[in-house]
DNA sequence: GTCTTTCTATAGCAACCGATACAGAAAAGG
DNA sequence: CCTTTTCTGTATCGGTTGCTATAGAAAGAC
């Protein structure tokens, strides 16, 4: 999981693989199978270990504007984890491509275009409910949410430190429309006017 | 270059180039001498023909803020060209690398850095000029403009259309603190108080 | 102990990688 | 016309890719 996250689906030769993780090609053939099938299993590990936080604060956080200034501050820390490779793996483990990883690079590239859908979702809820003003534009909104997530990775991939990319989510939620319930005051939770 | 761009580095085999060029591998040799060679002379033909636009915006500009409006507004055109791959291949050509190219990868890193130090230095220089105010983090503004651009990328090439990023562009914008130029009336350059 | 089952290591498969040696065709000079 | 030079195409280099057949070692059953 490790040399995919870092190098990326077809950077990583098989011979790497059975030198890092000390087996030899066939017992790697006969416990998964494909390198590819490693690969989908490598990323259900690294979505379950590292990258589980985006859709908990999708689902978790009571409004969007929540869920999603949250999603960025823990992106912050898990793009930047000490000891383990910089970025997120979804975004850049299949970016350098050739026709015959195609189905890879969709894989990941669906798994993307699940979590816009889900901050898409989660904004016209709130305009639903009236937390956002009605002419709000989801679609844009959640594009942006992802603009800065995904630029957040590349930008630890570039080095930029946790501190500075923690502000940066910040400063990013500035433009974010504020809901009703974070109008006065700024609890938002127990203060019902 | 087109497919250096779509594919990046690795990706792209000099079979493939040979294909798509229309001559053979001893005369690619011959013209360029190495893989790593012409994909250098690649990429300063796409700086050239479709990347300067960054760094103009950030050079002709009067203030540091209208530079990064101009760069995204663009960059939204520019990384969803229609006949051409999506998104920057400064950002995405070298992303999935072995160790044998890890120059390359280096090589446009050095690229990006320099974009983010311009910005950075543009920033500063409103904060000396008094255009910003002087707590002013020229760091964190300079990789949030960074980091939106380069999310911009990926989302072009994950499908986002044309208007989505510049709507995108447009309100990445609202996180951007108002300069002392941009305080009342829209003009900002005629008229000084 | 002996037999059976499971696992692992050696060796090698066809296909492709970046890069070249060499021969033949085309063009330029007289 | 002939010679010299430049260019292009065929064939191939050693190395690596993902993947596997086959033989040998370890472990469990009795």
């Amino acid at each position: 999981m490790r040399a995919f996250w870092e190098h990326g689906y077809e950077a990583v030769s098989i011979a790497d693989l059975t030198e890092t993780m000390g087996i030899k090609a066939p017992s790697l053939y006969a416990a998964f199978g494909d390198k590819r099938t490693l690969f989908e299993e490598a990323v259900e590990a690294y979505v379950r270990d590292f990258g589980a936080f985006s859709g908990q604060a999708l689902t978790e956080e009571p409004t969007a504007r929540r869920a999603v200034a949250r999603m960025l501050r823990e992106a912050a820390a898990f793009h930047t984890l000490p000891g383990y490779p910089r970025g997120c793996m979804i975004i850049t483990a299949a970016t350098n491509c050739t026709a015959q990883s195609e189905e890879v690079m969709r894989s990941l590239q669906g798994r993307r275009a699940q979590t816009v859908e889900l901050l898409e979702w989660r904004i016209q809820e709130d305009i639903r409910s009236g937390e956002l003003p009605g002419d709000t534009d989801a679609h844009t909104l959640a594009t942006y949410g992802a603009t800065v997530l995904q630029g957040m990775s590349q930008q630890a991939r570039d080095g930029a430190d946790r501190t500075t990319l923690e502000r940066v989510a910040e400063l990013a939620m500035a433009a974010w429309p504020a809901g009703r319930s974070d109008e006065e005051g700024e609890g938002g939770s127990a203060r019902e006017a």
